[in-house]
DNA sequence: TGATTGATGTTACCGAGTCACATCACACTA
DNA sequence: TAGTGTGATGTGACTCGGTAACATCAATCA
């Protein structure tokens, strides 16, 4: 028998959103945290996550992985928005039913916090960072690859919001398509 | 004679940006701060500013309050592109010579914090969002006001990073035009 | 003259985050 | 089989950010 159970990882994030739904945010202490996932201390909590909030953003590299990946892997004959659909469609894609219900109850948590918006917000440009260094090792010069980053981030983002809500829509991907595609109509009827 | 000396909130920007400056962030403790600004206390410190970060966001608001009045201010005829270039045309005007070298500072500070580059992309997507709120009024549609939100702001920091270095260009407003027209041309390579 | 106001100070508290050091099951090696 | 890491965890102590209740006192005004 091991001295510690395995997973303190996801433990600690199954406790805190648990708790944080529970009691709010601001009401939630890392003590309280560690306990809850099968008797741990505060020092183990930070020992995974760098501060409190980002327990709630664990695991968000893959999403910038998978973005960059699927930009990589683009056609050479794609265009800018050719590649940066291509990428919304694999991180939709990545996103499972399973975790529908998770995300559902971690934007609820955001919703009610200005910290976690706060940090939501700076996920949210490192993510459109990442697939705007990806466009450039494809050759997309700025300013054009910062845009075309913000119109895909922007996009999923828009579709994130709708499917993670219990009576959105069923398909992640076609929501995310059509948000870009609106996206891409919108941008006729600037000037 | 006054009980207290006047301006105790300037005093603190101040002073918390010359001790930042001097130690850096995360080494100047808020009764520092306090302390140079005359002899204040911690309790003074948190009563004008939310929190320790706060203080090098000061006056911000009227950042804001510029960009959405110039857009309400745009004439009727004016398409969403050429409200939000003057609503830059107004918010970099309001920026004079004399506060070059103080953002000049500002911006070394946040460069070298990550706390603060947190806060600072906060603000920055606050801004976006004023923008935006400004061109519903104006009854500028979603998604194409986040759109033109966007490139306002967009080229004002582009402009903002050139212009706030001892060795950037004169004037911030020509730097703005220029960013922002290298954003409607770029616009056009996308697809 | 006396009450009110408002910016400040005092004190005490909680919790986030850090650090040095201790513990101990497991794995590996001689 | 005994000995020796190793790595995830615990312990205790500390600093500092942030909050709250209460006190102070010059200026102002009735």
């Amino acid at each position: 028998m091991a001295r510690w159970a395995p997973n303190a990882r996801m433990r600690l994030v199954e406790a805190a959103v648990d708790l944080f739904t529970e009691q709010g945010y601001d009401a939630t202490t890392v003590s309280q945290i560690a306990e809850r996932a099968g008797g741990l201390t505060r020092t183990t909590f930070f020992r995974h996550f760098a501060d409190k909030r980002e327990v709630l953003f664990a695991g968000q590299d893959v999403h910038r992985q998978v973005l960059a990946d699927a930009i990589a892997a683009a056609p050479d004959s794609a265009t800018p928005l050719e590649m940066v659909a291509s990428a919304l469609d694999a991180l939709t894609g990545w996103f499972g039913d399973d975790r529908r219900e998770f995300s559902t109850r971690v934007r609820a948590i955001m919703d009610a916090n200005s910290e976690l918006r706060e940090r939501a917000v700076f996920k949210r440009v490192a993510l459109a960072q990442s697939v705007t260094d990806a466009l450039h090792e494809r050759g997309v010069p700025d300013p054009a690859a910062g845009l075309a980053a913000d119109l895909c981030v922007r996009a999923f983002f828009e579709a994130y919001e709708r499917w993670a809500d219990p009576a959105g829509p069923a398909s992640f991907t076609d929501t995310a398509r059509q948000a870009f595609d609106e996206l891409r109509t919108a941008l006729a009827t600037l000037s």
